[in-house]
DNA sequence: ATTATTATGATAATGAATTTCATAATCAGA
DNA sequence: TCTGATTATGAAATTCATTATCATAATAAT
């Protein structure tokens, strides 16, 4: 982690940015939080440590993270959007549309059908996304019939 | 097409609404535009015919459209949403991030290992969503390195 | 026709995200 | 360590898509 938050200053210094008290307390929020978070959730606990910050920063920095490669914005058509740190591999979603749960999930050969079907359409692609929406195991079984009656 | 509206007429009495002529001009226009329109494009197009007709109205059109189940929501992450018919059977979306065409394709081999994956995981799917963005063909040409230059 | 209900559309409200701008923090060079 | 130049901050204002409000109009049922 440590090494993690050097490794971005120095990036962000090379990129002619600065390294600012609340930027870096965004920033290591940002890895210290749980993945999928809002803005409004982030600028939360990041004020736990850091009163003060305003969500306009929040935003900022995470627009900063995802120009250097470290975030990626996700959108479960919530009305707000999500971030996810972009250390880990590339994975897609299952998102509980009751409690809000996001399964990651990753599967090569879905990625090596969708390569075969931009191929056959002459399409270059840059980025994908695959959501799958419903209902996570406990609040499926939470809604089923017998239960609802 | 004909018919499609009468059906759709049909459907929106029995579920106690009315037939209005803004409401009427909505929906033919919807169907007689090119699929992914935006409200803005739609209530452009509509306007031609039915001069006056309210973005609100066109607004809520749609949405009675989507609970009826003849059309559906889109979100290619530009910021409005769009809307197509939903006649034709399922399909995923190719968008070109240069000259915003949008290309359908469907391919069964993805549904079924997506089948797999929720099952997998004790999910149960209502909808899902996959869209891969790139250039297609012919932006990818005008991009390539020997071309820009 | 009359009445009750639903739809319309102008306007206002909402809410997420971005811009503005004066001030503050940070960096580089002496 | 100071100084000047540059970048970052954050409060407030702005933007933009979408939704809500509400008085009026259109439609359906009696």
């Amino acid at each position: 982690m440590k090494r993690l938050l050097e490794r971005i200053d120095r990036e962000i210094l090379a990129s002619g940015g600065k390294r600012s008290r609340s930027r870096a307390a965004v920033i290591e929020g940002f890895f210290r939080a749980r993945d999928h978070v809002t803005i409004e959730d982030l600028t939360r606990s990041v004020r736990e440590n850091a009163p003060g910050i305003g969500a306009v920063t929040v935003y900022r920095t995470l627009k900063l993270l995802e120009r250097l490669g470290y975030a990626k914005e996700l959108d479960f058509g919530e009305g707000a959007r999500r971030y996810e740190s972009n250390l880990s591999p590339h994975h897609d979603h299952l998102v509980c549309r009751q409690c809000g749960t996001v399964i990651e999930f990753e599967d090569r050969k879905i990625e090596n059908l969708q390569d075969l079907v931009t191929r056959r359409h002459g399409f270059h692609p840059t980025a994908h996304r695959l959501e799958i929406y419903g209902f996570c195991r406990k609040c499926a079984s939470d809604n089923s019939p017998e239960r609802v009656r």
